[in-house]
DNA sequence: TTGAAAGCGTTACCAC
DNA sequence: GTGGTAACGCTTTCAA
């Protein structure tokens, strides 16, 4: 209707005019113009729908975010949402966004997308050890990136990551250089279950000549009081922490607040993992990590380039420090009164 | 490229197999499960962008989250999308979500949407005071609904919010009925600049005959370092508080915690707005609220009704309580030591 | 440099 | 009950 439009009320064809608009050479620069300032003056915008009919793209891409209440506490998929965005608001390409719960119904949000072709492709955030979403995804040979890693499947899918051995190597040395000779490392047990949980730390305390204490915590209960505790009655006596998870950062520095302890001054704590949970917290907590929405942003900018065919391979990020006020020389929890 | 697949393969019309599977009545049931039974075979899924095209409508809503980063503590955007979601997946329509800062594009962002009729209707959350996005909406007579209040036009816009009044009588009963006599009530200048800001909580105060105190503290600093400094001065010593926002509580907590005393004992907190945040707080945050999702589902169910042709007006949903341990019987911040 | 026509996959309006 | 035909608004191929 609006093409047509255009064209009858300048006496052209609807193919100059949408030859002119699209910016091709073979019309004349004159009737371009015309065109261009018509199209203005009745504020012509094109019908995106009859567009991707015709060339049988989505202009879109998917992103699920996991629908699970409580999960979010760190809401680093918003800050996915904004990196993709940012990436995707200079193409005028949509992004779709679902919640899925990660039962049973999550497959079908992603047949839905997929199968419709509503979208081109797919970030996937936070892969589980064996995720469906990813069999099903490979399976069709529909391009997707994933953020973040999935062990299982070293080759076949593109990831994009944080290099996160290098950002447990900064967060080392830069305890090492304020003066900590034993440092903790503390993960959650549900996380991750693999072998190799601590190999990055054990690698940078290595080199780092520092001796490492690692923990591992059950996520389900108050995790932040008993690594505190742990901490507390270790006979090593580690004057920082790094934790690996934000939510693990969170409370621990509040199971100090409530002991009457500081973060920084009794014990020094730094974050592997961003959050914005992190940021609300007075002191700022120290994290070395490459920011979620640069993550997803990196990410969406390699699906894009998927489309001219790309290998599938693991893709990492730098990580950055965000100074904070939680570390610092060693101050020495153990031995503060409880 | 498919109904045409199931025609051939059938020996049927498209036109057929089109009403068939769009459930009319006036196919045979013969051929009508013969069909069936095709599409589910070769797997068929309607092309989204064709249907669209016919029938003139985008099958899907808009959001627009704020791109400011940090101003998303309380991470309420994502609930509002789980909510929009959770309503809108079983009528088969897609979610279109857009970051944009509140500077100078945002109000293109809306242009594109609307303009070229990506989507049938919008969301629009956290109103500002003058709020060009809504107005551009008004003007062109698209269709959306509001989250929150927009005081200035009161009659014209659909929005949906929570029951302020009785969020905040809720919540000084709740205080008077643990035993408190003195409660006081905290928000940020910046937030909300109206004059009857209080009035709420005076009118819940006068109900429950509760001596109220009420707090301004300026946002941009230490907003809950200031607010405990002034209760532990005031002469009245309220043994309660109330927060009108999440981020205000939060800052409060953290801030009694810092000088040793106990949120729930030394002083009772309640807050008005829900956020992953407060839930994080190890002892949780008591909340007197309606849950960020469930105003976006309503928000988003009254959005569709408005297709049938809805008068704009205000939808207030009725808050509820989600106890914590952040409030009980009255301890007295005042009498403790600094 | 311009225009006519076909086609993207679907639905709706008729006629049979 | 069923099938042809047009239409949704755009892009592309091929002729002129």
């Amino acid at each position: 209707m609006s093409l047509r439009r255009i064209a009858s009320a300048l006496n052209l064809s609807i193919t100059t005019i949408s030859r002119a608009l699209a910016g091709h050479s073979d019309v004349s620069e004159e009737t371009r113009q015309k065109i261009v300032d018509e199209a203005k003056r009745i504020g012509y915008v094109p019908n995106e729908m009859a567009r991707r009919l015709q060339n049988g793209r989505a202009n879109a891409i998917g992103f699920v975010v996991p629908a699970d209440p409580g999960a979010d506490a760190s809401s680093i998929f918003l800050q996915h949402i904004r990196g993709i965005w940012s990436r995707l608001e200079r193409e005028t390409l949509d992004l779709l966004v679902m919640a899925a719960s990660s039962g049973c119904d999550e497959l079908s949000h992603y047949r839905r997308l997929v199968e419709g072709r509503r979208v081109d492709g797919m970030i996937v955030s936070s892969p589980r050890q064996t995720d469906e979403r990813i069999d099903y995804l490979l399976q069709t040979r529909f391009p997707f990136v994933v953020i973040g890693h999935d062990r299982s499947r070293d080759t076949a899918v593109m990831s994009v990551e944080t290099d996160f051995s290098a950002a447990m190597r900064m967060a080392v040395q830069r305890l090492r250089d304020f003066g900590h000779r034993a440092v903790a490392c503390v993960e959650s047990e549900a996380t991750d279950a693999s072998d190799d949980r601590f190999e990055a730390f054990r690698a940078a305390c290595l080199e780092s000549g520092i001796q490492g204490v690692e923990l591992s915590v059950d996520d389900t209960i108050a995790a932040g009081v008993a690594t505190t505790a742990n901490l507390m009655q270790h006979p090593v006596a580690p004057t920082a922490l790094v934790c690996k998870s934000a939510k693990l950062a969170f409370d621990v520095f509040q199971s100090l607040q409530s002991r009457g302890l500081a973060a920084g001054r009794d014990l020094s704590i730094i974050c592997l993992e961003d959050s914005p949970l992190l940021r609300a917290c007075e002191p700022g907590i120290t994290v070395v990590s490459q920011s979620a929405d640069k993550l997803a942003y990196q990410a969406t900018d390699t699906l894009l380039q998927m489309r001219g065919g790309l290998e599938p391979k693991r893709l990492f990020v730098q990580p950055e420090l965000t100074a904070g006020n939680t570390d610092g020389p060693p101050g020495g929890i153990s031995s503060r009164p409880v």
